[in-house]
DNA sequence: TGGATGATCGCA
DNA sequence: GCGATCATCCAG
């Protein structure tokens, strides 16, 4: 089943965990892609230092106040892209950070998009796996779900993984926080 | 272990 | 306007 605004208007901290184990499809001119969503990060509001909501709305953080289930994508040191789902209640700030998938489907494809670098090192990175994905900075504010011209949706998993909850990556304020989880 | 690389945002 | 900051990746 295809996971729609209900799934994601709810409190970020519960949404990031269910989301381990579901499917991410990501269809573009060029092919689908999926795989099996295996790490993210939780972003909650303008009370989260570490999420790009804090201190209230700027034009780069609006989507994240606005209705949930659509992308947010950011760039981010220059030359990389990160993939967050917005969650919460419209007008209540809040994302998901997808860190890890395991590729599924359209491997001869993420490879190309890739380069030379071996499979186990193709998506397991916010910043790979938008590359592996095609998924750049206008691909933000997308309401998750298939059209004609393609995507991006996540389908629910079958079974609820074990999950392993940690410290999040790579910031410096909120690190104490334990919001970032994976399957263990 | 550190260099690449540029959008964003707060402050002037 | 300007510059510090940054939810990263990869070569060496």
């Amino acid at each position: 089943m295809i996971l729609t605004a209900d799934f994601f208007a709810r409190p970020t901290l519960k949404v990031a965990p269910d989301l381990l184990g579901a499917t991410l499809f990501v269809q573009t001119d060029a092919g689908r892609c999926s795989g099996r969503i295996v790490e993210v990060e939780a972003y909650l509001g303008a009370e989260d230092p570490a999420s790009h909501a804090f201190g209230g709305p700027t034009p780069r953080s609006a989507v994240m106040f606005g209705p949930p289930g659509r992308t947010y994508v950011y760039f981010i040191y220059g030359m990389h892209h990160c993939l967050n789902f917005v969650t919460e209640p419209e007008g209540t700030a809040g994302a998901v950070l997808i860190r890890g998938i395991e590729p599924l489907e359209g491997m001869d494809l993420m490879r190309a998009r890739r380069g030379k670098f071996l499979d186990k090192d193709l998506c397991n990175g916010p910043g790979k796996l938008c590359q592996a994905l095609g998924i750049v900075r206008k691909c933000s504010g997308l309401t998750l779900g298939h059209g004609p011209d393609g995507g991006i949706w996540v389908l629910d998993r079958a079974e609820k993984p074990d999950i392993e909850a940690s410290r999040r990556i790579g910031i410096r304020k909120g690190e104490e926080l334990p919001y970032r989880f994976s399957i263990s």
